[in-house]
DNA sequence: AAACGGTTTAAACAGATGTTTAAAATAGCC
DNA sequence: GGCTATTTTAAACATCTGTTTAAACCGTTT
C-alpha cells in the first residue's frame, strides 16, 4: 500500500469519527504509520487532504449515482418519490465493497463537511459535482411536478439535512437502538428506515395558507 | 453589562458561527472586550462555558416548550402532528425577544452540539432536560398511535436532524433562496417551511415489507 | 486608614497545531 | 556501479491552544 493511500485511509476514518477540525495531522500520520511531513509532501496542505478524501469517494459514487437516477428518470411512466430515493441505496451501499465501512464513513464525512470549516466543503461538492444534484432535481421534478422550484429547493435541503445528519450520528443512534429495542441494525437498514420519511416529507402537501 | 454576560454573548455568537472547536477563547474574550483569563475565572473551563451558553437558552426555552406541548396533549380530541410540531414555533421564536438572533443562534448551536465534540452536548441535553423530550414523545404518540416505539425513535431523530441541520446552515440557505427566488425569508418562515415536511415524514406509512 | 473579598490584568505556562527545512534513504535508469 | 529523481525522515519552525500564576485594582467593611 502506498503512503498516499495509507494517509487517505487513516484520514478518512479519523475525519469521520472526530471531524476535520478535531483531527490533527499527527493523529493521521501516526495511525497511518507514516512520517508527519508526508501529508504536506503528498497533498500540500491539510485542506487539500480533506478534498482528496472526499474526491476519492465522489469519483467512485457520482457515476453510479448519475446512471441510477438516469434509469429512474427514463423508465416509462412517472416515477414515485420512493423510487427516486431508492435509487441512492445501491450506489451508496456499493461503497462498502470499495472500502471498509465505506457507506457509513462517506455519509458521516458529508455531514461533517456541512458544519465544519464554514461550509467550504459544500461549495466544493456543489461546484465539482453539479451533475448529481441536477439529475436528482430532475428526478424529483418528474415524480412530483406540482412542486414549485422554491419548495423543491427547501425540501431537497431538508432531505439532505435528514440524511446527512442522521448518518453523521448513525453510530451513536444504532447503539441506542440496539440497547433500547434489542435489535442490531446495520447502515443499510437505517437507510431503509429513512427513505419513507424523506419521501413523505418531499411529498407533503404544500401549505400556502400562511 | 457584567463580564460574565459579555462573555456569554460573544461566545454564543462565535460558537453559532464557527462551532465550538472552531472558536478560541482569545476570539471570545477579544470580541467581548474582556481579559482572556476571565473565562476561566468565571466559568472554570471552556467546556463549562459551552454548557453555560446552552443552559441560558434551555432554561429560557424548556418551560415554555413543556407547557406548549402539554397544552397540545390536553386539548380534547386527537392532536394532529402539524399541531404538535407547531407547538414549537412560538417558544422558539420567543427567543428573539430574549436575545438578538436568539432563535437562529440557538438552533445553530444545537446543530453544532450534535456533531462537534463527540456528542457530549447530546448527552448534556438529554440528561439535563429529559422532560422536553418525553413531553414531545407523548404528544407524537397521541397524534400517531400506530407508530411503534422503535419507528418513533428513528423518526424523532430524523426530525431532530432535519430541524437542527437545516438551521445550522440556515443563513447560507436563506442567502441562496434570496438570490435564486428573489424572496428574502426570515427564520420564522423557514420554520414554517419545515413543519409540513417533518410532519409528513413522521406520519409516513410504515414499510414492513423488508 | 487599614484590611479584606471579589475582580481584573499582564505575563507566562506547557502542550498542540500546520508547515517547512535539509539531510538521509530509496528507487529507477543508463 | 554510479547518477539522478523521488521519497522518507527527524528536527525545528512559528503560531495558536486552554489554563495558571501572581500582582494589581476596586469597592466595602472594620
Amino acid at each position: 500500500m502506498s503512503t498516499k493511500n495509507k494517509i487517505l485511509d487513516a484520514a478518512e476514518q479519523l475525519f469521520a469519527d472526530k471531524g476535520f477540525n478535531g483531527t490533527s495531522l499527527r493523529e493521521i500520520t501516526s495511525q497511518a504509520e507514516v512520517n508527519l511531513a508526508a501529508v504536506n509532501y503528498h497533498f500540500g496542505s491539510k485542506k487539500e487532504l480533506i478534498k482528496a478524501v472526499m474526491s476519492r469517494y465522489m469519483n467512485e459514487l457520482s457515476p453510479r449515482l448519475e446512471s441510477a437516477l438516469e434509469a429512474v428518470c427514463q423508465q416509462q411512466g412517472q416515477p414515485s418519490l420512493i423510487q427516486v430515493f431508492s435509487a441512492f441505496v445501491e450506489p451508496l451501499l456499493s461503497l462498502n465493497e470499495f472500502q471498509e465501512n465505506g457507506t457509513s464513513n462517506f455519509l458521516q464525512l458529508l455531514g461533517r463537511g456541512y458544519t465544519d470549516s464554514q461550509g467550504f466543503l459544500r461549495w466544493f461538492l456543489t461546484t465539482q459535482y453539479p451533475n448529481v444534484i441536477s439529475y436528482f432535481v430532475d428526478a424529483v421534478q418528474k415524480a412530483y411536478p406540482e412542486l414549485t422550484p422554491e419548495d423543491m429547493f427547501w425540501r431537497l435541503h431538508f432531505t439532505m439535512g435528514t440524511i446527512v445528519f442522521t448518518m453523521s450520528s448513525s453510530d451513536a443512534l444504532m447503539d441506542i437502538a440496539a440497547n433500547d429495542f434489542d435489535r442490531k441494525m446495520d447502515i443499510g437498514e437505517v437507510i431503509q428506515q429513512v427513505i419513507p420519511y424523506v419521501a413523505a416529507g418531499v411529498a407533503a402537501p404544500i401549505n400556502r395558507a400562511d
